[in-house]
DNA sequence: CTGAAAGCGCTTACAG
DNA sequence: CTGAAAGCGCTTACAG
């Protein structure tokens, strides 16, 4: 619209044409000195390296990735309603991810199989390298959606491995749980509950706390309640969990399953007029935001979101650069740590 | 590995010669009856669907991109460093560009303009349709940077637009600070405090929040505390605030520049002895999870991020259609909305 | 109404 | 050591 010839976008043909060599050599001088029979004396690579910069050349990556370049795009599928924690864990891989030169490519869900077979599907044609799925869009029911899954070149599940190939990350809950029934030991408390989001039988996350929780040293005599499932939780409920753990139970601690329950833990609690953690000592799990910013700052299990990228990546990578490993080198275990606050 | 053949990936070729067409009107059959002189007839087009769909045939993106075909990405901007309230709106402008058909490609900052030069450029190369910048990874000064940025197709500016032609969407933030001191006032909060992160001389986002303060009706007499823009503020700064604004100042409210300095103000209020909200009122902006954690449930302005992702969208598919729209056209105003819970 | 052919912008064997 | 040519998998004028 400005200026009357269109500037068109270089291509290779016009940075060989100017440079006196054919695109042949163009092509090999912009990528390292040699590649197959093609050698570029390094003055000449110097020279086209010039002028491509001076004429804004960019290699076309639709024709590039034609002949079989690699696109470097993870995709990723996470439920539109996941957890913050979820979110937060993405923004790690998508910075771990970043620094090993690749893009990510985000797949929302709204449970509908059908789209979320869409959105692979799409992925699939946009020629994503490898796939991350976290745990909660997937189902093993959904066969088509897994049959499609399945094309992707690399794959790694969250915690539950859906594909027999694919490589698995996850975090060690129990141990988790196990370093927070220490941490509360060694400050004194001899009667720690343990709070569950959904019955351990049903929800195996649940299940994972539990069995760090039974194996913990120092826990003293069990003391557990579990919820069902309902998340978050409605202040009646919350209300519900104190009166059976502390004012029945007599808890003077209670590790809860993650940060939001701790929170509205602790809000009953002083409900029940109960001072936390004079009274009564809690433990979150997840470590958001919004635990630093509670007050009382909440001491809580950080899921290590950074390790949990690089197991991530580091499992893609191998997939991808020949040999997928078998058996236990497909799954990579985070260990969690402990942010003591106030709280606890 | 496993069988004998490599099954390959099929091309629109084998899908042709199974269904006994011309590639050409295989082609022009999976997307719809007709395209240019091409005209195929219902059943024939059926059945090249079937077939292809039974051979599971997945049109090569990077061919079709090769041959004009746009690739339906949104690159976005966005410092590494970002607050959780750039992320809530990350997440909505996702879901936003998901329904329209678009993928998200993200691309996160570190400060270094060579570092953001390199992902616009790879941004570029990739073919991004669209770009957002959220405000913080660029200045007017990065004038390499810029000029890239200006070669994408359609461009969005969160607050602040750096490239002529391009969109931008704001948040009136004027306006949610008026909606914040209306519904103080309308309480019977007569001495209401604006705190702000940073000089509002030399930070146009508090510029804009102190302008909305002094238009607001009912305000009373003008009550303004602002930091040196260190975030997020130590104890003894959230001290100092409240100590200036209500000690001193006489404050029954305050209405604070986001919900991080709304948390840490209720903070400092208790330390102080002060109850809240029956002492003092506190409103937050950004409507950030922990706000409605935090006990006191905050008060807060919610930036309403579905209308920015909106909006967002609106603009570079405007641009993207033909049509770049011109002057007042290319900007978009979101109104924010209150939303009121326990602190005020 | 349909088919053969050109061409999008690259990379890489294959000849000189 | 370098150039001309084939071909990646599509789409779309152009001929029949």
């Amino acid at each position: 619209m400005a200026s009357g010839s269109l500037p068109a976008v270089p291509r290779l043909v016009d940075v060989a044409g100017k440079a006196g060599v054919s695109v042949a050599v163009a092509s090999v001088a912009l990528r390292g000195g040699s590649r197959g029979t093609i050698r570029v004396r390094p003055q000449t690579a110097e020279r086209v390296r010039r002028i491509a910069r001076a004429m804004g050349y960019r290699p076309n990556m639709a024709a590039q990735r034609l002949k079989g370049r690699r696109n470097d795009v993870v995709g990723v599928l996470i439920g539109a309603d996941s957890t913050p924690a979820n979110y937060d864990r993405l923004a790690a891989i998508e910075r771990e991810a970043y620094g090993r030169g690749y893009r990510l490519m985000i797949g929302q869900f709204h449970g509908d199989p059908r789209h979320t077979a869409a959105c692979v599907e799409d992925f699939l044609a946009r020629g994503i390298d490898a796939l991350i799925c976290f745990h909660n869009p997937l189902l093993p029911s959904d066969t088509a959606v897994l049959r499609l899954v399945r094309q992707a070149r690399a794959l790694v599940f969250q915690t539950r491995r859906l594909v027999a190939r694919a490589g698995r990350v996850d975090v060690d809950r129990a141990e988790g749980v196990r370093l927070a029934v220490a941490h509360l030991s060694g400050r004194g408390r001899s009667r720690i509950g343990l709070l569950l989001n959904a019955p351990p039988e049903s929800d195996p996350l649940m299940a994972d706390r539990l069995r760090g929780y039974l194996s913990a040293p120092g826990r003293g005599r069990r003391l557990v309640w579990a919820g069902e499932g309902a998340f978050p939780p409605s202040r009646a409920l919350a209300d519900r969990a104190v009166e059976r753990l502390v004012s029945r139970g007599g808890a003077d601690a209670i590790v809860a399953s993650n940060d939001v329950w701790g929170i509205e833990v602790i809000k009953a609690a002083r409900r029940g007029g109960l001072r936390v953690p004079d009274d009564l000592a809690v433990v979150g799990f997840d470590n958001l935001d919004a635990a630093a910013l509670f007050d009382p700052a909440m001491t809580t299990i950080d899921q290590n979101n950074e390790g949990f990228a690089r197991a991530a990546m580091d499992l893609l990578l191998a997939a991808l650069e020949g040999g997928q490993s078998r058996g236990s080198g497909r799954t990579r275990i985070v260990t969690p740590r402990l942010v003591v606050r106030e709280s606890a």
